[in-house]
DNA sequence: CTGTAATTTCAGTTATTATTGAAACATCAA
DNA sequence: TTGATGTTTCAATAATAACTGAAATTACAG
């Protein structure tokens, strides 16, 4: 590996740290590797300045893909394939969610949804199952929100962070609170808002 | 293995899916049936009930102690350990988020302000820093909203989750919006209310 | 078509991680 | 103390996962 000093240390750390993930030393080198460059890179590239084999750059760039997290791109007069991370870490942190959400916590929705149905045989399957429907209500509700914030847009986005902490203040509040509409031309009705604020 | 239909899908499933995780199926199994298990368990259970070795289970216990996400208790006259996962989700996925935050994000945090520390030396370096400049402020952001998120307590999480969605909504509308006052004695005087919708 | 460059697949190998049994260690009642 | 019970450590082994080079496949210019 032949790579600038700053550059080096980046992509080491993402080689380590990916194993703590599920994801490979291999896979996490040519992401880092992809998200500081200036320019695409052709597996080649990548191969030469990580030091891996052609056949595992192939694997890893798949595996990238099969997790929508690099694009593929071509240049004018050149066959081979170039790859490229978003710049933007709110979609990439978008991505990510989504295929960890595919992957990871809808097939234990479906699980949990499928033994929800079930008719428990014994005592321990009874609290058993109480305790899945806990779960289930859970994962259901933490993701509905995750779905909410995902949809915000990068612009929007840090105000809405900011107001983090705040919104729970807001909330304590909200009975002592009336919210009132000084607007003219607004798009939501004010009945809304103030429902939006449950009770 | 000898558990009631439906925990031992649920347990099978946890072990399959810790692969996907960093955390191996001994562990996920272990915590599984922890987690649904109506009475705290001792290794012994553990390990027959799943059908791993004694040590196994020992060095599974660690592991999830080290994450903080079993409670260690003593039955009366008997020497042996039991352990009970937490029954409150949310208090779970705090404690996940916290250790995670300090195995995953701390370290990558400290790295990034090393290197954003350093002067960049070849061209390649000045882009790539630029990058982790954008990486740092981000994850930064992120962490921060996230420890706000998880100093809600359980009661309140609800009515923040359904509030969620709306949130965009009513910052989008912030500036038509003003906040009175209807309460009487409120703890927060009202000039700090108006401020927590930040501009 | 044909030949060449690029990419992927895959069987074999290497490296890593998980699991075990035996032994060491710890705890505590008698 | 001692011995019985419970827990942890650790070296050896088993199971998984990562990685490679060679061969197969694909894409495309001529």
């Amino acid at each position: 590996m032949n790579l600038p000093p700053l550059t080096q240390r980046f992509v080491m750390h993402f080689g380590e740290m990916g194993s703590r993930w599920g994801i490979n030393r291999t896979v996490g080198q040519i992401y880092a590797l992809l998200y500081v460059s200036s320019k695409p890179l052709n597996a080649d590239d990548l191969g030469e300045a990580l030091g891996f084999s052609r056949s595992n750059v192939s694997m890893g760039l798949k595996e990238l893909q099969s997790w929508n997290l690099v694009k593929l791109i071509h240049q004018p007069n050149d066959r081979r394939e170039y790859f490229l991370a978003p710049d933007d870490m709110w979609v990439i942190f978008r991505t990510l969610a989504a295929e960890r959400r595919k992957r990871e916590i809808d097939p234990t929705l479906s699980m949990l949804r499928d033994a929800l149905m079930e008719q428990p045989s014994v005592e321990a399957d009874i609290h058993a199952q109480q305790r899945m429907k806990q779960m289930y209500g859970f994962i259901e509700m933490i993701t509905h929100w995750m779905d909410d914030v995902l949809k915000v847009d990068s612009a929007v986005l840090t105000s809405l962070m900011q107001m983090g902490s705040k919104v729970q203040k807001l909330l304590q509040i909200k009975d002592k609170v009336k919210v009132v509409f000084s607007g003219k031309n607004e798009a939501t009705p004010p009945k809304k808002i103030t429902n939006s604020i449950p009770e």
